[in-house]
DNA sequence: CTTGACTCTGGGCCTTGCTCCAGGGTTTAT
DNA sequence: ATAAACCCTGGAGCAAGGCCCAGAGTCAAG
């Protein structure tokens, strides 16, 4: 299979998959002699892999490191696997902790506010926002 | 007070202001004959107006918007600002709401893994990753 | 008078994860 | 045979929010 298939079999674009190989997360099985990158049925389940570990919040670089772990279970300890879920774990956890600080805050000056067609005059949000504490 | 004053005393860098400066947000009070800019008080309150919308999780350029109907209270409604708030209420809890997602869904394969010294070839993290579901 | 601290402009660089472009070669379908 | 569709490389550009640098001018203190 040539780059376009595979790009589309994975719902990604062509250049997400050049993209991938130069970050070293993928390669072609081989080249064909006008260059062209060949791929088969295992580079479908390695993408199958990196998207659903980007959708649980891994970066790509933190990816590789999953691949190299996948690749070569023999030699890599399982905690090597489960220290990465757990540091994401807690940094999601971190992240979500921000948000909902910033969410309260926003929301209890939010509610101050009428909101209507008034000139801004006396904007509790603006007010809010102005106070230097 | 120039422009080192004033990044010292809003705990930022002097790029920063400069920046703000090319992105509209803030402008010094006049320049020096030298070129220097100058600035006063109200710059410190701008900052701090502008500190704390970005850390309620407003970009800069809706810190603009929101510093243009602050400047001109009277001739923009409240709900202008109510509106802007709401919005970014409501990113907030999307937000949120795609990393609990995440969370929970890493949580779960992550419990599943022994994390222990033992050879990942049966780790069920990686094997949670492989699934084609 | 000289040294050091401060400021200026304009631009480049950084992060992450792509996306797009130019200018060329190749393969496939009609 | 020729056009359409595909592929190649290398590099630029985007988002956001700055940081950093060079080279030059300015200002205050000793």
């Amino acid at each position: 299979m040539k780059i376009g298939a595979i790009a589309k079999a994975c719902g990604v674009g062509i250049d997400t998959l050049r993209y991938y190989e130069k970050e070293g997360l993928i390669r072609p099985v081989s080249r064909t002699d006008a260059g062209y990158r060949e791929y088969d049925d295992r580079t479908i389940r390695e993408m199958e892999f990196i998207l659903k570990a980007k959708a649980l919040g891994f970066s790509l670089q933190e990816i590789r490191e999953l691949l190299s772990v996948r690749i070569d279970r023999e030699h890599h300890p399982c905690s090597d696997v489960k220290n990465m879920a757990e540091a994401k774990l807690a940094r999601i956890e971190e992240k979500i902790d921000e948000l909902q600080r910033m969410h309260s805050t926003l929301k209890r000056i939010s509610d101050m506010c009428c909101g209507g067609p008034e000139p801004a005059t006396h904007c509790s949000i603006l007010d809010a926002l102005e106070q230097s504490a």
